[in-house]
This record gives C-alpha cells, structure tokens and sequence, in this order.
RNA sequence: GCCCAGGUGGCGGAAUUGGUAGACGCGCUGGACUUAAAAUCCAGUAGCCAAUUGCGGCUGUACCGGUUCGACUCCGGUCCCGGGCACCA
C-alpha cells in the first residue's frame, strides 16, 4: 500500500470540516487551553514558507493539550485593515475592502491546505463592522474613564465630574495632560464647554495638540513604534513632526503597571527587556535652579543629583517656554535664529548628524543651590521638551553629551566622582567623561567621600530637606496617538459641537465606514472620511475625519475569539470567566513594543472596568525566529551570455546572478527551466562541471527580488502537509532565526514512509498484529513516549522529530508490528503529522478521529536497566567504557574499574590520586 | 554608544542539572538490488597523524585566560554575526 498523501491530506481535511472537529464550547467539565498565533495582515503576495512556522508549532501544542484531555481553544483570523491595501486603492481605485477579501479568501486556502486545527467558527476580521462595533466600543470606554492614581486604576468619568464638583482639583491624583488646579466652586460655574476641555486633560483617550510623525507620502500620522529612523516602517516615506490636534490614548497611565506586571509573565527575558527598556522607567529628582536677577525658576529632572557640585551649567530644550522668558535683550537674536534653525531640522536630519554639536548661549544665569556659583544657562536641541522637565544640570565630568558640549563651548568642567583608588585629574584633558555608577564623591562639600549610591541616597533628603526639590520617576512611554488620517480603518464613534469632540450613542454601533468616490485626501487636506457625503449625525454634527490606527483592532482580539458572535457585549462574561487569558501565545519579536505594549494597556483598562477578569492577557510567550531565504546564483561572464558553473567560476570573470530557487535542486541547476524562466537567458550557454550546472548560494532575507521565495503550496503538492509540516519543526529552534532549505526535505519525507512501512511492511496487506509486545519494543515506546512529552513541554520541536525517526528506525530493526506499540505511537505522532495519524488510526480499525484518542501514559518501569554503561576516563578524558549493574556500590565499581587490565594500560603504573564515580552517569580516574 | 540573543563538521542542528562533543537529517563516498533509472537497503563520513590487520594517538564547540576530578555548558576579558533602543538627563 502506497503512502499516497494527497488523498489522505484532503481526505482528511473534508473530514475535520464537516465533523467540526475542532470546534470548541464552554464547557466546565474540561480544563480549559487557550492557545494563540499572532494574527497575520493578508498581504498581496500569500504566505510563503516562514509564515506558518509558528501555526505549526501552536498547532502540535494545541494537540497535545487536546489528547492531554483539555478543552482547547485555538482560533485565527485577520488583521485586516492596513495600509497596503489602501495604498493598492489609491493606485487602482480598486476598494480596499476587496482586495482584502480576496487576500483572506487566499491565505485561507493556503493555511487549509496545511491542515491546521483551528476552530474556524470563531474566525474575526478586523474590518468586518461586526468586529470593530467593539473596537470602538472599547474606545468610548476609555474616553469616558480618567486613571485615578490614588486607587491605581481607571474610574468613570462621572466620578471625576463628582470630584471636581465636591472638592475642585484639591487632593486629586489624576494622570493627566499637564497640571491644574481649580476650587470646587471655579469648576461648577464653569459654562459646559469649558467642563468638556477640562475633562479631556484626563480621559484616557483626548483630543490634544501634538507634535505628530507626519508622512506626506502616505498623508498621514504615525505612532513613534511605526517610524523607523525617520521613515515609515510600512513604505519607508520619510516622515517629518508637525503640530496637529490628535486623538491620543494614555497609555502612560499605566507605565508603572506595564512595567511590574511583567514580572508576573512568563515571557522570554530579552522580550520582557525590550518592553522594559521602551517604558523607560528611571528615578530620579527634580530640583529647582533660581535664576539670577529674575522672579523664576528653573526645574530640571536628573538622576544623578549625588553630581550636583559637577553641574557648571544649564541646558533648556529649544521649545521650553521658558526660553523667551530667559533670554538676555542682548542674545535674543541669536536665540530666535538658532530655535527657527531647529525647528527647520527634522527628525531625520538630527537623528543622521547625532554627533554635530550646537547651542546658544542665552545670556542669563542660574544658581547652582549647593556650590552657589552662577552657571550659564544655554539652549541645545540635545536636550528634549518631552522628557522630563525640558530642562537638565550639565554634568560635564560625568555624562558624555555634557562633556563635548563643554568642550565644544569651553565651559568649565568639574571632576565630582574619582574612579577607586585614583588621583583627580583635569577633566579638559579627558578623552570622554566618566560616566561612573560606582565610585568616590570629590569636590562635593559634604557628600566628599561617599559612594555613589550613598551619595544619592544623602542628595535626595537632602534636597527635599533644603525644600529645593522632590524625589520623581520618570518615564519615557508617550502616550499613543490614536488618529490616522486614512480611510481604511475604524471610523471614531465621535461627533463635534463647537469645536469640541462628543461620544456617539452606544446603541449607533458600528458607526461604519462612509463610502467615497476616492481614498485621497481632499483638496483643502482633509483625511478621506471628509469626501463621504452625510458625513454628520442626525443633528447635523460634523463626525471625526480620522480613523484609527493599526493596533486598535489588535489590541483585544484575543477576547473576541472568547465569545466572537456577541452581538451584545465584547465578550460575555460566562465566555471571559472560561477561557480567561491565553495560556500561550506564540508570534514574531516585531510586535514586542507595538502590539504587546498596547494589548496589556488595553486589557489592563478592560479589567479595571470589570469587564474582563485577568489583569495580564499572555501568560506564556514565545517568539518564533524568522525564517531566512536561502539564494542561489549563477555566475555569468561579464560581457556575455554564457554561464560557468561553481567550481569553475574562479577561471573567469563573473557577475552572480540570482536564479530562481525554484529551479534548483540540491544546488544543481535545472538548465532547461534556467532558459525558460527569462527571456534574457533563453539563449544562454553554460561551462558544466561533471555534466552538471553547481549553482552559489548564500542566506539573506527571504524576499522576492532575491528569488528566494519558497511557497508552501509547492511543498505540499511535492511532498504532503504532513511533511511540511514536520520539516519547519525539524529545521531548528523555534525561537532561533534559520535558512530555509528545501534540500533537507527528503529525509523527513522518506521517515514518513518508513513509518508508513510499519504498517504496511508487506505490501498491500494491513501488517499490524494483536499479540503481546517484546520489552524491547515497549521499552523504544516508552523512551519515545518520554522524550516526545518533555520535548512539547519545552517547545522543543526540533528534537521530537529527531525522536521520531530514532523510534521508527528501532522498531523498523526489531520489525514491530505490534499494535500495541503502533497504535500509541500514532497519538504521539498525531500533533506533528495528522493526516497520516488520522488515517493509519482509521486503518487500524478506529471509526472515530484520533484527535478525542488519549495521550499515551509513560510506564518507566521499561525504561529501567539493569546495566549502565559506564564512561571511564582518566583525567577527564573518556578511555574505554564499562558495562556494569545497575545497582552497584560505588566501592564495587572502584574496585571494579581499578582491576579491568584496560584501566592499567591507561595508568602505566602512575599511581591514581582520586577516582570520582558519579553513580548512573561516569567514572573519573585521576592520576 | 546602550540592552538582548547567538557563534559547535561541507550544511541544518543535538548534547534538558557541569559528566562519553557531533544525536537525527541533508550532502558526499563506496556497495547491494536493477537491462537501466527511480525508489529502497547496507557501510563510511569533525580535522590531523599512524596503520598489512588489529589496537590506536593528538587536536577540536569564535578567541584568550580562570574555576573544577571533569567545561559547548560556570566566571572574567576580546572578536564576530543577528535583533531592539538611541541625544531619555
């Protein structure tokens, strides 16, 4: 009986579909899984190869948990609104919302063909109203609740108003847009419309004025996570800053909860560090500078007060409004040339010339309020308004930007930390500053002395002592702008009256999208939303232009698949109390500050509200590698139409050029499809070595313009899902970034048959027999049964194939046929290959799917042995092995060991000083 | 510059807690079967040295050093590749 897999794959498969078979319900009486891919942007070109990757590896989890007696949900859907598609209908007029479904329609037949287990009842798109009615749902929420710092979580915008109207701002701890303070009575006889302004410096999405990354050539503004030094990472435009009224979440509300409820996760560490470092946490001071000869202060943030006494100068942010206020008659010319210079210099421009130094002087003075002494206060864009205070000491001797602006400018310089155990020296004769976090206080009147954690440790009360400042933690998460000026993307449920913004009624969800005669901004500049006719509510109110961005509609899918066909809430809480949280979630280290950071934001305001019941929404994380293309060249002769193969190249002068790698096998390059493939080349003519064309090859980035594309489809129709699917685990490390190589593929492929061969090892006839196993073949089974266990618990995919083929290999030798060894063998095998195990299990007599089979259980009695082989070495190096029991004393197998007449041939008669035995594991004979 | 991850045969990789380095597969070499090919099977395959056979020897996990009876694994330093962040005070 031939393995005949493309039978038994759309067999199978019409099989899983009209038995929804991996359909899943609440159901109490289960413990419940809940295991998640990241979900892809159906993008033009299909999926290729290192796509399903981590579907595959999500998908054997979500089997093993299945066969392990859980109730496991495991859903896929599309993130389908984005730019390409708009981008696509800005070219071709073409709507995106077909293009879309036609990319859907496409990913949905190559993921089909690759037999995955998802409950595809429960699939979401994005753009699909039914969807983003709760996506901009849970955007009304967050408009209609502020962060109250003192319980630490999000409350309703009525209890605010309630605040206010009882005790004004006295004793509120909001966060907030910028400071304010009012009385009771100042805010209860305000008019209506100046309430609304002011409940926007605290709802959790507002409306407020910002510099925005604006991209002219995709018309619209991006989040900081969606530029890429100075570049839009969908397109690379390049991006510019500009001051625009946005709608913006405030996600940094919940920095300090982002950041300890990592540590609650089980995520990888380098992930968890990314997130870490975006939050940006650092705690520090913030301490006023008098100026001299005027009414005000300056307030700076720093982290390092212990280097008060090194501070010789102040720098401002070029958009600090103290500026003007500062600025000495006599610099003002200097000074407003060198803001207009600055405001001129994009992001890009300052982020390509990091290390050109520039600065004006503004020709006042501040104190230092611990050395006395007046210091210069400049003006430098090194500094930025949007961290901490837009104004910082100068630390010259000890932080490097310091140090080259003064030397840069001739300021002074002074050395306040001494490295231990070394002399002072002048700092102008440094190569760079020391930026020390350890060492001895000098010239710092009464911190001389200290270490540097002890000295800010004594700064901190001191300056709050002195009255001079406070203890502050900073944090470098912006709050997210929310508002894209583009059309395919979920409309704002939100209206203006007089200019400010008003929530639309929950009961007009969805608010859909308007269509429009074109996708472009308007004239006047206008987002395209501004083309749609009727664009007002019933009563006339002009409806937000904007849509939203990207991550609105990814940051609470994992909670629609709970519960997707709600139509009255996001999710039920019968659904939520469930299946709660994802207990795995597996996806690529792009999304570790975009999607991850925003999802916990939102899911952490989900759960202060009570709408769901878990505070963190991934408990286990794992990042797939990416999957890297592996090219292949041919080598023409400059000059000419003739092509010389590898070994030969080195005789001529050559071009490499990449050649399809679809055309090639095992680096052999098909010559007749080389002629075909390009018109250019139908005339080539090549130079064989041994009658064969060798092709170059090298890894880089699997795109198309490199020819290195590998379509899963063609794998499939070459080899069978089964084998795809166990060639992406047996390529390497899940986690690990890898070549693909198709070369690799046939060893899988010819294990599947060989397992196949088990079956039917004589020919047509079912070979399988009933009959007691032989303990070595039950002993094969349970080594298998363990490795393959504890090689799914550590996502180690790689080596459980490799396991795979040990066993078969072991009971093709001992020529099992055993059912009771074969037949737990295919539950084992069922995650990696269910195609194959669905149909040897139907084969063998089973009338149901192998997917409600049950986990085989591990008997380690037959893994038990009566002898162990035992390593001998001499001086750590391995010499000859000895087969000894089991159970042997150490003493016995000293004095076994120092008898066996190989251990005196190593010796030579050198006495051993020391024979270290490790019972079960080696023997050590030093000497 | 800072943070994170990694560096093992011709190639992908294995070695789970410090205990036989190179499992498994690809490729390659030789052989069996075959008119032939495919498929399948068998043997060999880290490098160097030795060798009629047999028994072997030395080196080796990016590099240098350390801890240990014993290091791919732990510690210190250096180099290289990948990813993230970057005037963040």
């Amino acid at each position: 009986m031939e393995y005949s897999f493309r039978e038994i794959e759309s067999r199978w498969q019409a099989y899983w579909k009209s038995n929804k078979t991996f359909e899943v319900r609440v159901d109490p009486s289960k413990p419940k899984f809940y295991v998640l891919d990241m979900f892809p942007y159906p993008s033009g070109a299909g999926l290729h190869v290192g796509h399903p990757l981590g579907y595959i590896a999500s998908d054997i989890y979500s089997w093993y948990k299945r066969l392990n007696g859980f109730n496991v949900l495991h859903p896929m859907g599309y993130d389908a609104f984005g730019l390409p598609a708009e981008q696509y209908a800005i070219q071709t007029g073409q709507h995106p919302a077909i293009t879309t479904e036609n990319n859907i329609r496409r990913y949905r037949e190559q993921l089909d063909k690759i037999g995955f287990s998802y409950d595809w009842s429960r699939e979401v798109r994005t753009c699909d109203p039914d969807y983003y009615h709760w996506t901009q749902w849970v955007f009304m929420q967050l408009f209609n609740h502020w962060y109250n710092k003192i319980t630490d979580k999000a409350e309703s915008i009525e209890s605010l108003i309630h605040y206010l109207e009882k005790r004004g701002t006295e004793g509120l701890e909001a966060a907030c847009s910028g400071p304010l303070i009012l009385s009771a009575a100042e805010w209860s006889g305000m008019p209506a419309n100046r309430q609304q302004e002011i409940l926007l410096n605290y709802r959790l999405a507002y409306l407020a004025e910002t510099l925005v990354n604006w991209c002219p050539a995709l018309g619209t503004v991006l989040a900081n996570d969606e530029v890429k030094e100075g570049f839009s990472v969908r397109g690379g435009h390049p991006v510019e800053q500009r001051k625009m009224k946005q709608w913006l979440l405030r996600v940094s509300a919940y920095a300090e909860r982002l950041l300890s409820g990592l540590d609650t996760i089980n995520w990888t560490d380098s992930l968890k560090e990314m997130q870490r470092n975006w939050i940006g946490k650092s705690e520090g001071a913030n301490m006023f500078f008098p100026v001299t000869d005027k009414e005000y202060t300056i307030e700076i943030f720093t982290t390092r007060a212990d280097t008060i006494y090194g501070a010789t100068f102040m720098v401002l942010a070029p958009e600090s409004e103290l500026v003007p206020l500062l600025t000495h008659p006599a610099h003002r010319d200097e000074v407003e040339k060198y803001i207009e210079e600055t405001r001129k210099r994009t992001e890009r421009e300052r982020i390509a010339e990091v290390k050109k130094i520039t600065g004006v002087f503004t020709g006042t003075y501040a104190v230092n309020p611990f050395t006395r002494e007046n210091i210069q206060i400049w003006i430098a864009d090194y500094v930025l308004a949007g961290y901490g205070t837009g104004a910082i000491m100068a630390v010259p001797a000890h932080d490097s930007r310091d140090f080259r602006f003064a030397l840069h400018f001739n300021l002074p310089i002074v050395q306040v930390v001494l490295q231990p155990g070394q002399e002072p020296t002048d700092p102008t004769t440094w190569q760079d500053s020391f930026d020390a976090k350890e060492g001895i206080m000098v010239n710092s009147g009464f911190l001389n002395g200290l270490s540097v954690p002890e000295a800010i440790a004594k700064t901190k009360i001191e300056i709050e002592n002195r009255g001079i400042g406070k203890v502050q933690v900073n944090y470098r998460l912006r709050d997210a702008i929310f508002s894209r000026q583009r059309y395919w993307g979920e409309p704002f449920p939100v209206f203006y009256r007089d200019g400010l913004p008003y929530l639309m009624d929950e009961k007009d969800l969805p608010l859909r999208l308007p269509d429009v005669d074109a996708f472009l901004p308007t004239e006047k500049g206008e987002p395209p939303l501004a083309r749609a006719a009727h664009w007002k509510t019933a009563g006339g109110d002009p409806i937000e232009l904007s849509t939203m961005p990207g991550f609105a509609g990814s940051s609470a899918y994992y909670l629609r698949y709970m519960d997707p066909g709600n139509k009255k809430a996001l999710v039920s809480r019968e659904a939520n109390e469930y299946w709660q949280d994802v207990d795995l979630y597996i996806g690529g280290t792009e999304h570790a500050v975009g999607h991850l950071i925003y999802s916990r934001f939102w899911n952490k305001f989900l759960f202060d509200t009570g709408y769901v019941c878990k505070d963190e929404p991934f408990k286990k994380l794992i990042n797939q590698g990416m999957i890297q293309g592996r090219s292949n060249f041919a080598y023409r002769i400059k000059g000419t139409n003739k092509f010389v193969s590898l070994g030969l190249k080195d005789q001529y002068d050559t071009t490499p050029i990449h050649v399809d790698v679809n055309i090639v096998s095992h680096d052999v390059l098909d010559l007749e499809a080389f002629r075909n493939w390009n018109p250019e080349y139908s005339q080539a003519e090549f130079i064989l070595e041994n009658g064969k064309y060798v092709c170059g090859w090298a890894v880089e980035k699997m795109s198309k313009s490199m020819y290195n594309v590998v379509n899963p489809d063609v794998i499939i129709d070459k080899y069978g899902a089964d084998t795809l699917r166990l060639y992406e685990m047996f390529l390497g490390p899940i986690e690990q970034s890898k070549p693909w190589d198709t070369n690799g593929i046939d060893g899988v492929h010819k294990f599947i048959k060989k397992l196949w061969r088990l079956f039917y090892a004589n020919g047509e006839q079912l070979a399988v027999t009933p009959g007691k196993a032989a303990p070595a073949e039950l002993k094969v089974l349970h080594r298998t049964i363990k490795k393959i266990q504890d090689d799914i618990e550590r996502f180690s995919f790689n080596t459980s194939v490799s396991t795979f083929m040990i066993c078969v290999n072991d009971l093709t030798d001992l020529k099992c046929s055993k059912s009771e060894i074969l037949e737990p063998l295919l539950v084992l095998i069922a995650p990696f290959a269910p195609h194959l195990a669905e149909e040897l299990w139907s084969r063998t007599g089973h009338s149901q799917s192998i997917s409600i089979a049950s986990w085989p259980v591990l008997n380690p009695t037959f893994l038990l042995k009566d002898t162990i082989e035992y390593p001998v070495s001499f001086n750590g190096k391995m010499r000859y092995k000895l087969e000894l029991p089991a159970d042997m004393s150490i003493a016995e197998i000293e004095k076994t060991v120092m008898e066996n007449e190989q251990t005196s041939r190593y010796l030579q008669g050198a006495m051993p000083k020391k024979i270290v035995v490790v019972p079960k594991r080696i023997i050590n004979i030093v000497y």
